[in-house]
DNA sequence: CAATAAAAAAAGATAAAACAAGTATTAAAT
DNA sequence: ATTTAATACTTGTTTTATCTTTTTTTATTG
């Protein structure tokens, strides 16, 4: 469907504006699809990006400013979002002792059988998004979502 | 910037991953700058997807499950959205007459008078994030936009 | 035509985001 | 060495979002 039907629009849009209304359509879309594989497991798009931030250190600590700045959609309660991965045990919190306004954070192993259980069904998910384009596509899509992104001032 | 740098991913990524982190994150960039003209207005983005959708109707009335339908991003708040609109006086809002279920929303002057002053910013706005893509990348960004979210099943 | 179902919106409860202010801890500066 | 400033989080409050249930009105049907 094209974005003009799904908004139905009365008179005709120019492109920068059906590129943005496409944008943020798209976006809503995968977010529900993504939303819809989380909920099962009870933790929610934040938490379980997370989660990978952590997995991604390799058992490195990682304190909340970095989490903070990797997580893409920054958040200003990082705090409490780990609050919730603590209570379910999927990660720990301690004071880092060289700096101790510093908190590191570690996933734990429960954690991580819950991404090991997850990544199958989020790459299926992503694949599903990808079907539909070619891999020249794909690289074409990354490429113009960057210059788009990237504006110089 | 490349995506991999934003995440300072370690190792690797596929490219379907890469598409929807970016993705992403671009959603967020233009969200955010968006969240910025729309601030000193007091007013949300949805409040303002909202008040254009009934621009929109010219003058017809728009009920309830339009509004939602319209919305791109769904929300069944919608509800207390219209009474938002209504503390500020940008709409009125009336049961309709023939099926007294349904709730008739119209845009004021007022209304009108606030998106007037915001569609030049709006557009200005817009045209940033266009700046540095050709009429021709922008169609095809639009191409595959909607490519992308047209999964068959 | 009463009973039930369906449609449209509103309300309640809970969770999450956003914003602002506050508290330790460390570093710098006089 | 004490004051000031900067860093790194945390907490409190308010606003939105999400999910579920309830209310009101209309449609259906036995």
């Amino acid at each position: 469907m094209k974005i003009e039907e799904v908004i139905k629009a009365t008179s005709e849009l120019d492109i920068i504006k059906k590129v943005i209304l496409n944008f943020t359509y798209t976006q809503n879309i995968i977010g529900d699809k993504f939303h819809e594989i989380l909920k099962p497991f009870e933790i929610s798009r934040e938490q379980f990006n997370v989660l990978r931030i952590l997995r991604g250190q390799k058992g490195q600590p990682v304190n909340m400013a970095v989490i903070q700045e990797r997580m893409v959609s920054k958040n200003s309660n990082t705090t409490r979002l780990i609050d919730k991965l603590l209570l379910k045990d999927f990660v720990t919190r301690n004071v880092c002792p060289e700096n101790r306004r510093k908190i590191e954070v570690f996933i734990t192993q429960k954690g991580m059988d819950l991404l090991s259980k997850l990544d199958l069904t989020v790459n299926e998910h992503e694949s599903y998004f990808a079907q539909n384009l070619t891999n020249e596509e794909l690289e074409q899509f990354n490429t113009l979502l960057e210059k788009f992104r990237n504006t110089n001032n």
